[in-house]
DNA sequence: ATTATTTATTGATTTAAATCATCACTCTGA
DNA sequence: TCAGAGTGATGATTTAAATCAATAAATAAT
């Protein structure tokens, strides 16, 4: 199940840019902690409520980010990737974990104790502030998405996932996801036949065009309008 | 319109933690650049959009932060009472307020310039520390609400709000309040006339009872069940 | 005191979206 | 090669909640 990546923090160093301000000295801590893991799709990374221990950071595949209700929906507030840490609110707080972290594909992930990244908060100013810049970022998501799935209707979140997706997550058009319809309903805040039936407009209208695993996004202005407009 | 309030950051520092970590010096660094306001109830503190100069610590009074979507339908996300300041994640990441600050009564603040408290962030460990926990518990809140709000529908989400208003923010109960019946549905996430409905049915089943500004919470287990069940 | 204006309340109607039910399709493993 | 599971797709029905409409109460303004 472990295996070592080639170059241990200092490879990851040079692509999240959070560690760039660390020393070499700093840089074998958190090596020397270091737990190498390998999570098939559809594997829990970590769950909600459950105690927090780790930082986890992605090194390879794809990881979404849920939360799960008392019925058993789903939010998916989010996705991290290559190379990028997840971003654990309960670590400074409550010591639990406030979402479910669920690999979407094979991925491998380098975990870190808390309290070890926690002291280099408190000694390195740098990394500090790129922690700092790091949750108000995701915060920023967090209420980009609240504003989307509270304020809009199904045909508007949905183009707002579309269009996350395609900037945001895979940073190409058209992209293959291996996100399911559920997936996309989970992100939408929305049921899985809704999710299709809007994603068959989409088509009929010529704003998307689906071919297996790959989305291509026809008319981005006009999904804009369509997100713009609830 | 300007008042400045008795004891200066000194005063404050007794009461946000946050502070507790300054020193004299870093506190008089705050002290020199501190504007105190005054604000009318009703009126802006900040817009959501627009650029963000200073962090804004409630001194008195009550203010509340919404989202505001493109119809003009807001979702309130939360209340800043004494002596707390107002998270502002745009200062880290792109200058720009990603909700509007409205007082709800009459309130104090005092506006730091945001470059001051990065500062203070980068020269003191603890303060930074402090820092992070704060966004870390206003992330949480944010998750929390965003559960409520979508995964469930109008009675447990009005309950959600009433539990919220008595245990964090008036911290009492019966707790009196000037919020509308407008704010308790932005809150909530349902229009003014859902809001109404709801609270008149949790009123004959006299699991509340409003007199006028006052509400008090009869049946605070079956308030819990109700949220817990959507 | 009286009008005007905002806020609160209630009922009737409409609508968006969930739920329920069914079927097709793909993939997996026996 | 075929059962069985999971996913995707559609139609019919129900339901929650918004909208619309009208009135009442409370607050502010003259």
């Amino acid at each position: 199940m472990n295996k070592l990546p080639i170059g241990g923090c200092l490879h990851c160093k040079a692509k999240s840019d959070i560690f760039d301000h660390l020393s070499e000295e700093e840089l074998s801590r958190v090596e020397s902690c270091r737990v190498s893991m390998h999570y098939r799709a559809g594997e829990i990374v970590f769950k909600q409520g459950s105690p927090c221990y780790d930082f986890v950071c992605i090194t390879s595949g794809l990881v979404k980010l849920y939360i799960e209700g008392e019925n058993d929906r789903r939010l998916i507030i989010g996705f991290v990737k290559p190379v990028d840490y997840i971003f654990v609110p309960g670590a400074y707080v409550d010591k639990r974990h406030h979402y479910t972290a669920v690999a979407c594909e094979d991925t491998s992930a380098c975990l870190v104790e808390t309290e070890v990244l926690q002291n280099l908060v408190k000694t390195n100013p740098e990394f500090a502030n790129s922690f700092i810049k790091k949750i108000s970022s995701q915060a920023i998501s967090l209420i980009t998405q609240i504003a989307s799935v509270t304020q809009k209707q199904i045909p508007g979140r949905m183009a707002d996932t579309l269009i996350y997706l395609s900037t945001k997550v895979y940073n190409s058009n058209p992209f293959i996801t291996s996100l399911s319809r559920q997936d996309l309903a989970d992100l939408s805040g929305m049921t899985k036949e809704s999710a299709i039936r809007v994603l068959k407009t989409f088509k009929d209208d010529e704003l998307i065009v689906i071919r297996g695993d790959e989305i291509e996004l026809l008319n981005i202005p006009m999904l804009e309008t369509i997100s713009r407009n609830g």
